[in-house]
DNA sequence: TATTTTTTTGGGAACATTCCCAATATTGGC
DNA sequence: GCCAATATTGGGAATGTTCCCAAAAAAATA
């Protein structure tokens, strides 16, 4: 089916491309009278500018890829929502991918990504990923990246992280506060960094506070819940179990609530549990789930604002920034009995 | 910054364009060493294709357009990837854009669609859209559209929904088979197709039970989670309150149940309650929340399935298909007390 | 009215690719 | 070694737009 193309406008109005083309955008040479007609006209024949040539011409797309490992949880849905909004505020469409956790989808997105010609890329990378070379691709070919929560850090791009270190930290001192001795950490792989920086943090924690570190309570898995399940158990099996345990997020963390649940014990008193990301599940649940909060939103903003900040400054004058969020610990009963909702900052 | 081109590499190599063109694509006409030649110049170049210009001139872009009106809850996220999966499948792309439930936003995100030459739309309207203009541009221009959960009853396109009303039949002859005479409904909007329908199911379920339709216990609202806390309490106010609350949703159900333990009543036993789409927080909570639970997965999958067929399929040719899938009733500790968790279909 | 200035318009290259058709090169049969 | 058949290559139009530059028209000035 054919498409009204600003050609069929001119010949309709006897008048040339060009004119059509400038009542249509914002140009100022053009009689007002000319316009008047293009514009009506245009209505009537339902023309849609053609937003391919147009990009192919003057070389912008004006659209940004976002690229999140899955968008199940409502973490990433509400970054991508906070960094669309500010994009959107710039003229800036969005084009957003989830890789699936999947180091081959990934790179296929980025070559899609790439082939349609976004302007720039927002991404926070799979679990699966060692090789970031089809992101610097991207780099190589001047277009902005912007890392959010799982970052590249030996990448020199801009990125946008939360405090996992001292969100950790916190969250494991509030446990030695609580009493706690043996506290267990049910870590994310190391191939991410808020994995290695909360491992960092709550072991700094242990270490400040005078109490060892028991490797046998350090377990490294990658996020597949079913495992937790497993971990956890093993965990409360051996025979100096763990009064406590900190999780790399919030679904882990519940799981450990549901495995201990099903054990018999009770939380807080035989076992206390804190989660990271205050998922809206951990306020629902009985006991509500002690965990580390991060301002969503405004990871998705920055995100947004750093790329847009990119996108309007000389290659040769951007130096990337690293903008790094504070955490809050919200202490509810998974940690300490019969307590209503506490933030600790 | 210059972006390798096939011209590029026509000439370092000497050749013409068109014999890159057709090493680079799967073309059979070309000699096997001049295919090997320029595939390693190209990878050597950083070659990517333009898909600008190939859509441009192919009049395709292989990019489907998804729009939703929000993707916060499990709900579109999971209805978004199963769909995305089916089209992948034969090789599409898909943009996402959320509405944000703004109908004007609706309406922007439908023009820069067409602007950008998707092959099609999937599309859930938002729930301030009354009027559909906006869509029937893309049927006006031979473009395929799809609605799933939100339709427009009045478009002759393809759709995708549950079977709202005896989803919602089924919820309300639960509570009466369980003793509940008086149950109220908090609805959506009328603007909803399946909010409609799921109104009929209960009105109809009562009649054919000999229980009365009490206007009194029926609210439409807008979804806005801080009205329905109102509702809730107003109807709990009521000289004759309500013993059983059937919700458009499980996140009103969930408020419901708030709601409930903050007036200190018990439930299931001074109120019943059952929500509509079996959130995954439904089940995690105490009491677990009775609620109708709809196929997600498949609703993307056939939605993705009825615009590639159509795709294929000649214009003439093509005759619109609704589908309508199967809900079933988990019945859990919101309606019955002490019961673990039981499916009815 | 003639000339200059300003406003408005038209022509055509450029963007990166596909695809048709013609031209050239290679191979096979005799 | 010649001719036909086949394989491979090149040339150029077409896609829908922007944008520069020149041309034409209108308005302002003398």
């Amino acid at each position: 089916m054919h498409q009204t193309t600003i050609i069929d406008i001119a010949r309709q109005l006897g008048i040339s491309k060009s004119t059509v083309s400038r009542a249509l955008t914002a140009h100022p040479n053009v009689n007002a009278k000319t316009r008047q007609r293009v514009l009506e006209l245009a209505e009537k024949l339902d023309y849609q500018r053609n937003q391919l040539a147009i990009s192919l011409v003057t070389n912008q797309t004006h659209t940004i890829g976002i690229m999140v490992p899955e968008f199940i949880s409502f973490f990433f849905p509400k970054v991508i929502i906070g960094a669309q909004e500010e994009l959107a505020k710039s003229g800036y469409n969005v084009i957003i991918c989830h890789s699936n956790e999947s180091y081959e989808t990934e790179v296929a997105n980025a070559k899609a990504l790439l082939a349609s010609r976004v302007d720039g890329l927002i991404v926070s990378h799979t679990k699966e990923t060692r090789n970031f070379d089809h992101f610097m691709t991207f780099q190589r070919k001047g277009i902005p990246v912007v890392f959010f929560n799982r970052v590249c850090e030996a990448m020199n791009v801009s990125n946008v992280t939360v405090d996992d270190y001292n969100g950790a930290f916190q969250a494991v001192e509030h446990l030695i506060q609580t009493g706690r001795k043996r506290i267990a950490h049910l870590a994310g792989p190391d191939t991410l960094a808020n994995s290695r920086n909360r491992l960092n943090g709550y072991r700094d924690a242990l270490t400040a506070n005078g109490l060892p570190i028991d490797p046998e309570l350090v377990i490294a898995y990658d996020l597949n819940l079913a495992k937790a399940n497993i971990y956890v158990n093993h965990l409360l099996n051996l025979p100096n179990p763990p009064d406590a345990l900190f999780a790399m997020n919030d679904p882990t963390a519940l799981e450990a609530l549901s495995v201990a649940k099903h054990r018999g014990l009770s939380v807080p008193d035989d076992l206390a549990i804190v989660g990271f990301s205050d998922d809206p599940i951990s306020s629902l649940i009985e006991p509500g789930l002690t965990t580390v909060s991060q301002p969503v939103d405004e990871l998705g903003q920055q995100a947004g604002q750093l790329l847009l900040r990119q996108l309007s400054t000389n290659d040769e004058e951007f130096v990337p920034e690293r903008i790094v969020l504070p955490t809050s610990l919200i202490i509810r009963g998974s940690t300490v009995k019969n307590r209503q909702e506490m933030i600790q900052s």
